[in-house]
RNA sequence: GCCUAGGUGGCGGAAUGGUAUACGCGAAGGUCUCAAAAACCUUUGAGCGCAAGCUCAUGGGAGUUCAAAUCUCCCCCUAGGCACCA
């Protein structure tokens, strides 16, 4: 089949733009220098590459269709300006990249980093957020990288739910994905950036304090604000909040942990119900009442729900009893059925809780000297109740009763039937304990009490009081007058930059500042040339003569043009488009071959490129899709990653790093095909490759080996290399699909080795020549043309395994006694397993380690092993 | 802190429920040689044993199974990524 393989060159960016500014050499120049070196190096290497279709992005005839595309985008409403925050060095005038950061400070100036809103252009990958989750369904990429990918889009269910401003006009709006724990909102907690904070200046009678926290936050990075364990904040004081489930008065705090670009910018803080929420709570002494209660369901087992039985509903006590003098906990031991739990019981009508577990200790225990006594959290839990043959839906009140002495009165028979008391140490009770009830008891009363983060049935809740959480979430939102909305992690995609080295964005301003976009006869909108590009603190493109010059002469007086340029991702978000077509100056692509060559049937390329280019080429698949540019949606059916090269200290290598290794010199001494077979034999494709000179010594010593079994061939051979060379294959055509080439060059390894020995024909060597071609094409070329042929080997058709050759005559039986293998003999490759079983039972060695015992099972699995199983 | 992927000889790695350590590197001994290099042959997880062979070993601990590097749970460590996601 017709197979497109293309190669291009990425070539816009910072890296070429530092090193232009370093040498002072127009990256134009260095650029088309490197793209020369590359192509020759891996013509060396023996690459097959047509590079007459290669693509370079920042070629005009590539960056046109960027364009192009850039004002498809913006024609259909996927393209806005807004401000957002970004890293800015104050003394060089510019955005940084957080790489750019390093301890806060800029790395090229150490001057301190702050938060700037900067104006840009963005693209509305939100609006895909969906679509983007649900297409990964359809496509064969590793799962992890799906995972990571919908982790990254992070699409949470919640509401949205405004908490007026007591005495003002205003109201705060949250989204929260916990809705039915509004009534445990202690506090509201607004990002320092959020606008309301400046709106109800007049009203904060603290004013000053809140401003410096606000512009502490300033100086941190976002990642700074991530990793930041304790929780800071300010609270505005003479602000207060109603929650407008029971309209009661709640304080307003800025903290830096939320975040203003994610949801609204504030939340509603639930201390029972959140961790981040219970630490800030604990450290501004507020109150954390729980408003959802522990709901245990067990399904399957023996204590199973079942649907064929009636469920009774009930109040229920447990009761932690600890001994008077040891520290031991008394857990009953069911007799009827394989339970461990505390003393539980019922409440009977007009009994309080407590009375019902003080009760329930002494008929159950006998015991009756209970000194103190406190309770504990409340939960709940669905059971199939054995003794009593029904499901239970039991309310449970919890008690802690430490015992005075070990006063006790007689424990009636009919209790001692049902269940035996033990004291037990705590490691102990935790590993017996049956109910995940009691665990979640227990471990309250030993680490003290934390957020409840799962969900449960409501309490303090007025009328939503024993509501579950999931009918409640719904309930409260309606209560409340809210909405029910989804919210997602994932931002839009900021794509303007203030560099010169990139594609200019094919916008122009009128007279009053509108932006309107560049038509498409102007374009490409060719990238300035008279522009010095040392970093002075304006953009680069605002520093064109010519630019502004061409500006005015198409458009008229009074017009400006954009001036920043595009980030690199978006070049590189649709370059697989264009393969199949990149010399077409009238379309981006031809229709005609964009269906015969889309979506990519194969893209290799590394996991680091998970959350941005792999999203941002899938985002531009569907943008142009619901434009009609296009009829697919995903652009990759199928993905695999491949590794990095490492040194061999295990250290990625880079120019900065003064680690890399010059593929010149290296094939200058052992050869491109050495090297190659070097590479692919190191290890699995998708994990890293320390770089080892000493291993290419390894395929080296192979290559010469084929070298001189090119002189042994004879007329005949011995059957083994027969059957070994359609064994091998076999191995090496299904390696090659699933792209293990690693243990496909072992196998061809073993088959050298074995060839050397038994000897070879020349229509065998032949044959393992074409598969050893497309791992070293120049010696298997060289060793073809020998031969005899003309033709090139890399036209002739891979081998084919012959499925009558490559099975074996005999194949080995190993034979297991209890587990352990004991003995292994050959069989014909037709025996059966009842002849393997009778030849194994028959066996001196099976026989030696059988010695006087029974054999109560034997197992013949998958033709190959023989499990015999003794009586123990 | 969170997400993802890993942890197997001296080293890179093989085996995805069925004889652990394929293949390669390195190392030791030998053949050839005046010598060396190259090449070739033998050995090479640890321990015990004259040997046949036995015991132990896939980060640690528990479990499921006739059988676990592989599946389940807990813990430790390493790498990569990160935007405290309400």
């Amino acid at each position: 089949c017709d197979v497109l393989h293309p190669q291009g060159f990425d070539s816009f960016g910072l890296p070429a733009e530092n090193y232009a500014i370093k040498t002072g050499t127009h990256p134009k120049e260095t650029t088309a220098q490197n793209i020369e070196n590359y192509i020759r190096q891996m013509k060396s290497l023996g690459f097959g590459y047509d590079f007459g279709e290669k693509i370079i992005t920042s070629s005009p005839e590539y960056y046109k269709w960027t364009q192009w595309l850039f004002t498809q985008f913006f024609e259909h409403g996927l393209v806005y300006k807004k401000t957002a925050s970004a890293n800015w060095c104050d003394s060089c005038k510019t955005v940084l990249a957080n790489e750019q950061v390093v301890d806060g400070k800029c790395e090229r100036c150490k001057n301190e980093v702050t938060q700037k809103e900067v104006p840009g252009w963005f693209f509305k990958i939100t609006d895909f957020a969906d679509g983007l989750i649900e297409g990964l369904k359809g496509v064969d990429w590793p799962e992890h990288t799906k995972k990571n990918q919908i982790n990254w889009i992070g699409k949470s269910e919640g509401a949205l739910i405004k908490f007026p401003i007591s005495s003002s006009q205003f109201s705060i709006e949250v989204f929260t994905t916990r809705p039915d724990t509004l009534f445990g909102a202690m506090y509201m907690a607004l990002a320092p950036e959020h606008e309301m904070v400046s709106n109800l200046k007049k009203q904060i009678t603290n004013w000053d304090e809140v401003e410096k926290y606000v512009n502490d936050t300033k100086k941190k990075t976002e990642r700074e604000r991530v990793e930041n364990k304790e929780k800071t904040g300010v609270e505005l004081k003479g602000i207060r909040a109603i929650n407008p489930a029971n309209n009661e008065e709640i304080p307003v705090f800025i903290a830096d942990y939320v975040l203003a670009h994610y949801g609204t910018g504030a939340i509603m803080a639930v201390p029972a119900h959140d961790e981040r929420d219970w630490k800030f709570a604990a450290k501004f002494n507020l109150p954390k009442p729980p408003v959802v209660e522990p709901y245990f369901v067990k399904n399957g087992g023996e204590d199973g729900v079942r649907d064929d039985k009636q469920t009774i509903e009930r109040e229920a006590i447990t009761a932690i009893v600890k001994h008077w003098t040891e520290d031991k906990y008394i857990v009953l031991k069911w007799k009827k059925v394989d339970w461990h739990t505390f003393i539980t019981g019922g409440v009977e009508n007009g009994q309080t809780p407590e009375e019902a577990a003080r009760a329930e200790v002494l008929e159950e225990t006998g015991y009756k000297d209970i000194k103190n006594a406190s309770e504990l959290s409340r939960f709940h839990s669905k059971f199939f109740h054995v003794p009593k043959d029904e499901n239970r839906l039991a309310h449970f009140h919890t008690f802690y009763f430490e015992l005075g002495s070990g006063e006790r009165e007689i424990v009636s028979t009919d209790e001692q039937k049902h269940h035996e008391v033990l004291w037990l140490m705590p490691e102990e009770t935790v590993k017996v304990l049956t109910p995940p009830g009691h665990l979640y008891v227990w471990n309250e009363l030993k680490n003290g009490t934390s957020a409840y983060l799962g969900e449960g049935i409501l309490a303090n809740s007025e009328k939503f009081d024993g509501m579950g959480s999931e009918e409640a979430k719904k309930a409260i939102t309606d209560f409340v007058g809210g909405t029910m909305t989804n919210t997602y992690r994932l931002r839009d995609w900021s794509i303007s930059r203030q560099r010169y080295w990139g594609a200019p964005i094919p916008v122009v301003y009128d007279s009053n500042g509108s932006p309107h976009i560049v038509p498409e006869k102007y374009l490409p909108w060719l990238l300035p040339e008279d522009v010095d590009f040392v970093p002075t603190g304006t953009a680069p493109l605002a520093k064109s003569e010519e630019l502004k010059k061409r500006t005015e002469e198409i458009f008229g007086k009074g017009w400006t043009p954009e001036t920043d340029t595009m980030d690199t991702f978006v070049c590189s978000s649709w370059y697989y488009l264009r393969y199949p077509n990149p010399h077409n100056e009238n379309m981006f692509c031809s229709g005609e071959r964009l269906r015969r060559w889309l979506p990519v049937d194969l893209y290799i390329g590394g996991a680091e490129h998970t959350y941005m280019h792999l999203l941002y080429a899938r985002f531009f698949t569907r943008a142009m899709r619901k434009i009609g540019l296009i009829d697919f949606d995903e652009p990759f059916l199928k993905l695999r990653h491949q590794g990095m090269v490492l040194d061999k200290n295990g250290v990625k290598m880079s120019k900065s790093k003064g680690n890399v290794v010059n593929p010149d010199e290296i094939t200058e001494r052992f050869g491109a095909d050495a090297v190659r077979l070097y590479m692919m034999f190191a290890g699995p494709l998708d994990e890293d490759v320390m770089w080892n000179e000493n291993g290419i010594v390894g395929t080296y010593r192979f290559l010469e080996k084929v070298w001189r079994l090119s002189q042994m061939c004879a007329d005949s051979a011995g059957r083994k290399t027969e059957t070994l060379l359609h064994k091998t294959i076999k191995k090496v055509e299904g390696d090659i699909e699933e792209l293990k080439f690693n243990t496909a060059i072992s196998a061809m390894m073993i088959f050298v080795n074995t060839a050397e020995k038994e000897g070879i024909t020349q229509k065998q060597y032949e044959a393992f020549l074409k598969l050893l071609a497309p791992f070293a094409p120049h010696m298997t070329e060289e060793l073809w043309c020998e031969l005899g042929y003309v033709a090139s080997i890399h036209l002739e058709k891979f081998p084919i395994a012959d499925p009558a050759h490559s099975k074996d005559e005999e194949r080995v039986i190993a034979v297991q006694i209890d587990g352990k293998t004991r003995d292994t003999f050959t069989v014909p490759q037709d025996a059966d397993d009842k002849a393997i079983e009778e030849m194994a039972v028959s066996r001196e060695m099976v026989k030696k380690w059988l010695n006087g015992k029974t054999i109560s099972r034997i197992i013949v699995a998958k033709g190959k092993i023989v499990s015999i199983v003794t009586e123990r």
